[in-house]
DNA sequence: AACTATTAATAACT
DNA sequence: TAGTTATTAATAGTT
């Protein structure tokens, strides 16, 4: 119900997220409050965000829908009791020790590191999130160095410009063949005296999916000193 | 969202409001749960009919969720004093789950996610650390199918030998030439008639750093049927 | 924060 | 109770 369908998983950008969590939270909530007052119904909602901070509705109070939640599931002699309350904060501990157990092995074997244990299967899987990753990275990067290298020329070209500008101011506007040796540009596009104009950028479409970066190289054309 | 719209206050009709309950239960529970999902964020939801039956959702579990708004509530203090042992397993468990949190976070970076925010430099290195990793995954796989290989190979040879020997107490000895069909390898190697002594493997060297496995090719060489 | 093209939810009906 | 369909409501991507 958007201007495309979205797929329910984990959205990666932070600011996407943050906006979509706003806006879904209020609908969430909205519906509870609808649910309640049109079928007659109790309804409480918790909802933190990833950042823990607690937004929640409740139709009557949320001390009253929690109290009906414990007697219902017959759990209300857990809570509340000092000591059910230890044990459950331990088997918490307990079991956020096991996830980060689980993800700190499943990371070293990311990092190439306790491959043992594993079959051909695994790895053959393994290897082919690592060239997804790698994929994924390089493009970013590439992206990145083309957004950087795409500012850097407009710099240059201004500062081209004003120079320009003030080399006419200087000598006057008999000036017009040698070489312009304040030029900033070594891009070894041969910025020559044709240069105060914008020169159609050569490098490669960030958008296309062999962006490949042969690990040694790390900038493309353009280097600004 | 139907074919009339409604105005929102408690639905006379029985019937309806039931049917209306069962629908309306079931998109809030569907949302909070995408919510919970798309937002990275900890979702509880408790809804009583007025028949007086639960139904809910709790992204985690229902019981973190509660203690999770009790103490966001400082209702938490009101209860019983805290002991410091209820305290420090709380701050144990708090510590965990960031633990966990940035553990999460540099895992989604080297599956290729949430590369917004990432400098140049940063994408450099992760990129190194994954084909770093892609490299030992490599070796690694390469050992394994490796040693595969020379075990189906052993195999293959003590079967051959086996079905030879079967083959004389058959047909005697005079059978000298022809060609061998139970032969079971089919490896393009030639294992013909001189097959019945172990055979040179021809496969390249796992201790080779470049092992490169073009991600369609799985095994390599001999294949048992 | 507002807009709008689209999808998703659902009210009425079967 | 379950399925269908015409409409409204929610919201994803955009400005």
């Amino acid at each position: 119900m958007g201007r495309g369908k979205i797929e329910i998983r984990r959205i990666d950008n932070s600011t996407s997220r943050q906006v979509t969590f706003s806006k879904r939270r209020g609908g969430l909530l909205k519906k509870a409050k609808e649910l309640a007052i049109l079928c007659d119904a109790e309804v409480g909602v918790m909802i933190f965000s990833s950042t823990g901070k607690l937004y929640d509705f409740s139709s009557t109070s949320m001390k009253s829908v929690i109290e009906r939640y414990n007697k219902s599931k017959e759990v209300h002699h857990l809570m509340g009791n000092p000591t059910s309350e230890l044990k459950f904060w331990q088997r918490e501990t307990a079991m956020l020790r096991q996830q980060l157990q689980n993800l700190q092995e499943n990371h070293r074997q990311m990092m190439g590191e306790e491959l043992s244990g594993l079959s051909v299967k695994d790895l053959q899987n393994l290897e082919n999130q690592l060239e997804m990753s790698l994929r994924g990275v390089r493009m970013k990067k590439g992206n990145l160095i083309h957004q950087e290298n795409m500012e850097l020329y407009k710099k240059a070209n201004l500062i081209c410009h004003e120079n320009q500008e003030l080399y006419k101011k200087v000598y006057g506007t008999r000036e017009v063949n040698g070489a312009n040796r304040n030029s900033l540009l070594t891009n070894g596009l041969g910025m020559g005296e044709e240069s105060h104009v914008p020169v159609h950028l050569q490098l490669s479409q960030p958008q296309q999916q062999n962006y490949d970066t042969p690990a040694s190289a790390t900038k493309l054309g353009l280097q600004l000193h």
